[in-house]
DNA sequence: TTGAAAGCGCTAACAA
DNA sequence: TTGTTAGCGCTTTCAA
């Protein structure tokens, strides 16, 4: 193959193509394109020339088989239900991130059977992984730590002891949100959430109980109701906790979805939120602006998630013992669905919540 | 390198460990790996045993290097707005279809600067791409054929001629919408849209204008509101479109959020939906189902144009020639947002639509 | 049916 | 500063 000036379609030059057209050797056209300081001016402009006239761009591929480097981060979520929204920005984010230090992202929704690693991992498409969220099992994490595979495991913080992650601050904006409540005058505040195995959830309630317990209530069974993901689950769930005698006046709930059912449920019941009734949500997702009332919801910063997934895993990647766990802050956004507890459902007898 | 037992970590086996193990050849072990026929029973055996005991795992890098197939394909969605909810359905079903076929999905949300290729292709780490709607530039096509590197359009029919492409059925969608609201007594009926360069818009209102003339109903100019994309443009649009003295009974719009921007404005102006003012929306997002009233909409199948996106793009990889434009049905879903047209505003001198 | 040799495009290690 | 050699893990010849 004497390479007579084979610039039809197809075939992209290769390192040899520029060498030869720069009369250098690949080496030396290797160090050009990688920024080598051991190169002399004159020949790096050769090089350079040959590299624009040539359109030449390193194959990735051929990188990767040599430098172990791939070049490529994959954001697993399993079938996590809240892609839908949530990890679409965490996605959208991550990707930025990793475009900028010249990485791409793979997205792998399939789920990861039990035992095994995700293909992308033992084909070696990648250098790292971006871990979203509750589907993921331990089992995976062991496996990724044997094979040396660099890992950070999103809105999962404290599951995988030892790994890198990055999760929102779910505790403090959920005891933020139900101390709102509070200053509202609101006593009985309920819980609508998901598998408490989910951390994320067990964080939010956790936050919940704690800020009740700090205004001197017990938190009651009967105002826990659990619900699966979506608005029906959330519907389903509120028209329990209002079928009560002693209902609650205000329902705080794991996930905007979840909240969105509660003000399905509430208009059902001929109950008006807020005025009978209030509602907070959790996430922002952009429907949770939109319904009527608009939701009151804990804002989570899912950029930011993203953005620093990436940055926790190229620290993990330069140095494997660098671990960090991030909790990125929330926002409590106060929207239309809560308001001031009603005179109709006030219980003069319970004391002043003090410092609020 | 005497490979003394190194099971530790990292080091993945490689073929040449398969073969060592299995006392056969490197190439015998590829064959058998690969499924091809040429292997008999007895030595499949052993290589497979061997393959099992290792946990061997071809390395996608080297195959790509020897066999130009990378197993990857991009789906490019430059900064569509329309990702926050359409492009990731499409994305999750490509996703799937690809997994199916042994491929990963590599995603691309920067944008491409013009005259330029994306970097996934100029690394060559990927053997097709989806190019996601109407981000995607003339020039970017052009580029990709002179290179002869596979791709299909989505939600993008017909502006590349001579390219598989998959959108929804827009115009027959759009149609059917209108002559809903015609079927409900509406003659005054507005259009709020995007830009018309966006083919999807484009033929949206052509849907719009034919359903319209049709009926006998010549489309005026002030029932037309540009807008750009969010809640609020079409809050802002339809605002404009209700301040004349004749203004419109109902009004179609070309996207969801556009039309949940049309449910505030009528809120803001203390008309009710769907009482004085009818309003349909297009593409389904989640949100949608969510408004007071919920929105009347048609319903675009993001998971089948992904999956199609997918099927298209295989069969352009097999044989370059195979160029196909598929239109995945629409479906009218009739929610709340929508009424026949109220006593007060109807106009007793039209003459009725025939055949609705 | 099986294997040996060569090479995909690049870079690490060494030598000049 | 520059080049040579070797090899990453696989597959494609071609030969046995």
């Amino acid at each position: 193959m004497t390479a007579h000036q084979r610039e039809s379609t197809s075939r992209r030059p290769t390192i040899s193509d520029v060498a030869r057209r720069a009369g250098v050797s690949k080496m030396t056209v290797s160090r050009v394109v990688r920024g080598s300081p051991h190169v002399s001016a004159a020949t790096r402009a050769k090089v350079l020339r040959a590299v624009e006239e040539l359109d030449y761009y390193p194959s990735s591929t051929a990188r990767a088989l040599t430098g172990k480097l791939t070049g490529n981060v994959a954001l697993v979520t399993g079938h996590a239900p809240r892609f839908d929204d949530f990890f679409n920005y965490v996605a959208r984010a991550a990707e930025r991130s990793l475009a900028e230090r010249g990485y791409s992202l793979i997205l792998v929704m399939q789920p990861i059977r039990e035992g095994e690693l995700p293909v992308v991992v033992r084909e070696q498409k990648v250098d790292g992984l971006l871990l979203g969220g509750p589907e993921v099992r331990p089992s995976l994490t062991d496996l990724l730590r044997k094979r040396g595979v660099p890992f950070v495991m999103i809105a999962d913080c404290g599951r995988a002891i030892g790994a890198s992650s990055v999760c929102a601050a779910d505790y403090d904006g959920a005891y933020g949100a139900v101390r709102y409540l509070l200053k509202l005058g609101h006593r009985r505040i309920g819980f609508v959430g998901t598998r408490e195995a989910y951390y994320h959830v067990a964080e939010r309630y956790r936050g919940y109980t704690d800020a009740l317990r700090e205004a001197g209530i017990t938190p009651r069974p009967e105002w826990r109701a659990k619900a699966d993901y979506t608005i029906e689950d959330g519907c389903r769930a509120t028209r329990g906790l209002l079928a009560g005698s002693k209902r609650p006046t205000a329902v705080f709930y794991s996930g905007d979805l979840l909240a969105i059912g509660g003000l399905m449920a509430a208009e059902r019941e001929g109950l008006s939120v807020p005025d009978e009734l209030s509602v907070v949500g959790f996430d922002d997702i952009l429907s949770a602006s939109v319904t009527s009332p608009p939701l009151t919801t804990v804002r989570v910063d899912k950029e930011r998630i993203g953005r620093t997934a990436v940055e926790l895993l190229f620290r993990l990647m330069e140095d494997p013992s660098d671990v960090a766990t991030v909790h990125v802050p929330t926002e409590l956004i106060v929207r239309g669905s809560t308001a001031r507890i009603g005179k109709a459902v006030q219980e003069p007898e319970t004391p002043t919540v003090e410092g609020l």
